[in-house]
DNA sequence: CTAGGGTTAG
């Protein structure tokens, strides 16, 4: 025993273990025992564990008070260890009130919130306790970090028959738990309920509406403070500055900055963080940078916002100054770069970025990074590294939460392989929307439409409510599988059924579905009937099921719509030009072509790409920049005669008449970026069971499809091609699209 | 005899 320990000698008499052993369950209190006190002062766990044995070799554990002290220690100084908290807990023979409470509120804030909820659960059956209004705050507050809606309304139920049903501090918890499930009407009932409401429940209020994309609400809510003369804090400007930047609205952001300056908000990091943080979302980054510069003190969420508002006006090498001029580089500024690589069209530079954060070891990937980086794989088709991630996730126990499982299943749905996807799919046991929606969106983007309305039966059947993204995938799926008749229904479903209203982007798929099978006017009729305008997305949709069908008619009245919304639309002249060289109308090819020119409007060049060991290699149309230029050049003759003694016509009709020379239309044809891909495939890969993977940026033309399905056939090879709206699985001679794409 | 709620980056 340490000497620093009192011993039993050194007790007063009247609290000597034997009077003590004679007094539990007595009214006699403790408070100021030596023991007790001690514990106050207590620095490590080792000391705690000393104070406990002390407790315990008198007899003081066993008086109830005494013990929820060393309870409330356990679990709640900073020297707190949860489970040696619970140790101690499940010892005492009949714990009090407070060392339930402590116990659940250092649950709320531990890593598995659900505990709080077993605990809570345990003390109803114990039943020698119920809860109070210090029990409940915190109970509810772990509701809402798991989304426990039906546990939380059963808690509010109970909260409403107990004596804490007026109690601010609980109604303001469920506030922020109704806010947190999204139920924000059920949030706003129990807000204007309360009757004595202080700065705390506007502010969750007002934050839960941000939270919940109800962002006029929240400002409206802001402004209706004066009118009740509740001043806001720095907590209700946090709150508004964020409603400002989800709305983008600078000028509004700018008066709140000043307003935070007029009424004297309490200055602090996190406010300074907030302003820094609409600025940047805004794109102002001029006052962004004047308000860092003026800040006396920063973090690396400070340093990290400025990373984030260079990405957003497209400043890459001025967020990279940033990141290099940070004290710190903690995770989250790794994070900010990656992410603003990923969704801005750099997944190179993401991936780049990510195996310098991994050569660096400064900082431990998170699930975030995983995230990112999954996606910026999916983007590029490059499943030797999105495997490599998912061992890595394997190897280092990282949890697979729903956004990394949805991640991965998009991963290996986009690199083609779907057997992965679904083995990750049914790997793990909770699956949110998001999760079955990307199982969805992986059949259709196959080709598997059936497969992908069963798994939306069992989605229902899990009793996993729909959104909006489940139906584009649900629709997408029903169009590259060219189910009519399931895709009407499905949409007619939508609204009534399911309570999804169908935006633009169904519409769009809609018009798809019934275009791409030849029902142009019955498109063309859903686009008039429609409540909303229709986008860019409706008329493209039609504009591509006009090139299908060659119907000129419609095409041009599709053109013209679209390119209204979006004269800068390379693809919407494409198209049409490519309709007007179907039916034979090359004088409107040419006048295209001269309209095209003299708005300095350029093709989107073919791209396609192919990950070989790892390394992704890029081909353009009629690329010869590749070190091995030479040999896929020869490959490409080797096939161009195979193919051709095995009866293969070049189908020049498909050649996009906008190339600059024309006389090299044919030969074009045989340069198109996937032919390049595919070749390089061939040469390069050992293992003929193996598919060659080819990931192309924009829709593959016949030629193509057609060459790669004898490919397939003459060289006994798979080949999986990815193009812009789907995959193409070429086997035997045959391909998944069934020639319907 | 003890005690608590709302906020910023990816």
């Amino acid at each position: 025993m340490a000497s620093s320990c009192i011993s039993i000698s050194d007790l007063p008499p009247e609290i000597h273990p034997s009077s003590v052993t004679a007094n539990v369950n007595s009214d006699r209190y403790f408070a100021n025992h030596p023991l007790l006190l001690q514990l106050d002062k207590c620095s490590d766990v080792r000391r705690l564990k000393e104070i406990h044995a002390q407790m315990l070799r008198i007899g003081l554990f066993n008086d109830s008070y005494a013990a929820s002290k060393l309870i409330q220690v356990a679990a709640l100084s900073d020297i707190s260890s949860l489970s040696y908290a619970q140790k101690v807990f499940d010892q005492i023979p009949q714990p009090n009130l407070y060392s339930w409470n402590a116990l659940i509120r250092s649950y709320s804030s531990s890593e598995e919130p659900v505990n709080t909820l077993s605990m809570f659960v345990r003390m109803l059956y114990d039943g020698a306790e119920l809860p109070n209004k210090f029990t409940y705050p915190f109970v509810i507050k772990a509701a809402a970090l798991i989304s426990a809606l039906r546990f939380g309304r059963g808690l509010h139920a109970m909260v409403v028959k107990s004596e804490s049903a007026t109690d601010l501090f609980v109604l303001n918890a469920l506030v922020h738990f109704y806010a947190e499930c999204k139920c924000l009407d059920a949030a706003y009932q129990v807000f204007l309920n309360i009757p004595n409401r202080d700065i705390v429940s506007w502010n969750s209020m007002i934050m839960g509406f941000v939270h919940g994309g109800y962002v006029e609400e929240s400002l409206d809510l802001f402004r209706g403070m004066e009118g009740e003369s509740m001043k806001p804090n720095d907590v209700t400007m946090v709150g508004v500055l964020s409603a400002c930047a989800k709305k983008l609205d600078l000028e509004f952001g700018r008066f709140v900055h000043s307003y935070i300056r007029r009424h004297g908000i309490k200055e602090s990091l996190i406010l300074n963080n907030a302003i820094l943080d609409m600025y940047a979302k805004c794109g102002s980054i001029k006052d962004a940078e004047t308000l860092f510069d003026e800040m006396k003190e920063k973090d690396t969420i400070s340093w990290t916002t400025m990373i984030v508002g260079y990405t957003r006006v497209g400043d890459f090498d001025a967020a990279r100054s940033v990141f290099s001029a940070m004290p710190c580089q903690d995770i989250g500024a790794w994070n900010a770069l990656i992410s603003a690589y990923e969704q801005n069209g750099k997944p190179k530079e993401a991936l780049a970025t990510f195996s310098e954060l991994q050569q660096s070891k400064e900082a431990e990937p998170d699930s975030v990074t995983l995230v990112c980086a999954l996606s910026a794989c999916a983007q590029l088709g490059a499943i030797d590294l999105g495997s490599w991630i998912h061992v890595y996730i394997k190897k280092r126990h990282i949890k697979l939460n729903c956004h990394l499982t949805t991640s991965l299943i998009d991963m290996y749905s986009k690199c083609g392989d779907l057997e992965k996807a679904l083995e990750v799919f049914h790997s793990i046991e909770y699956r949110d929307v998001f999760v079955w929606s990307a199982m969805i969106a992986g059949f259709a983007m196959h080709g598997c439409g059936k497969e992908a309305i069963e798994l939306f039966s069992k989605m229902q059947e899990a009793k996993v409510n729909p959104n909006s993204v489940t139906f584009t995938n649900l629709l997408s799926a029903c169009s590259h599988s060219g189910l009519v008749g399931d895709g009407k229904a499905i949409f007619k479903q939508m609204e009534p059924v399911f309570g999804v209203v169908p935006e633009v982007k169904h519409y769009a798929c809609l018009v798809d579905i019934l275009g791409r099978a030849g029902n142009l006017e019955e498109a063309v009729a859903v686009i008039d009937k429609m409540p909303v305008s229709p986008g860019a997305s409706v008329w493209g949709a039609l504009l591509a099921a006009c090139k299908l069908h060659g119907n000129v008619a419609i095409a041009e009245q599709a053109c013209n719509n679209l390119l209204e919304l979006e004269p800068d639309n390379d693809g919407a002249y494409v198209l049409l030009s490519n309709i007007y060289a179907k039916s034979g109308k090359w004088d409107k090819v040419s006048a295209l072509r001269n309209l095209m020119r003299g708005s300095g409007l350029k093709k989107e060049p073919g791209c396609s790409s192919i990950e070989i060991d790892g390394v992704i290699h890029e081909f353009l149309v009629g690329d010869n920049s590749h070190p091995q230029s030479v040999k896929i050049y020869s490959k490409l003759d080797e096939v161009a005669a195979r193919l051709k003694s095995a009866g293969h016509v070049p189908k020049t009709s498909q050649v996009l008449q906008l190339v600059e020379e024309e006389d090299v239309q044919e030969q074009a044809l045989n340069l198109h970026s996937e032919k390049l891909a595919i070749a390089f495939g061939l040469i390069s890969t050992t293992n003929s069971a193996q598919p060659i993977r080819v990931m192309k940026n924009l829709r593959v033309c016949h030629d193509c499809h057609a060459v790669a399905k004898l490919i397939s056939k003459l060289y006994d090879r798979e080949i999986l091609l990815r193009d812009r709206y789907r995959f193409h699985h070429f086997k035997g001679g045959h391909c998944s699209c069934k020639d319907y794409w």
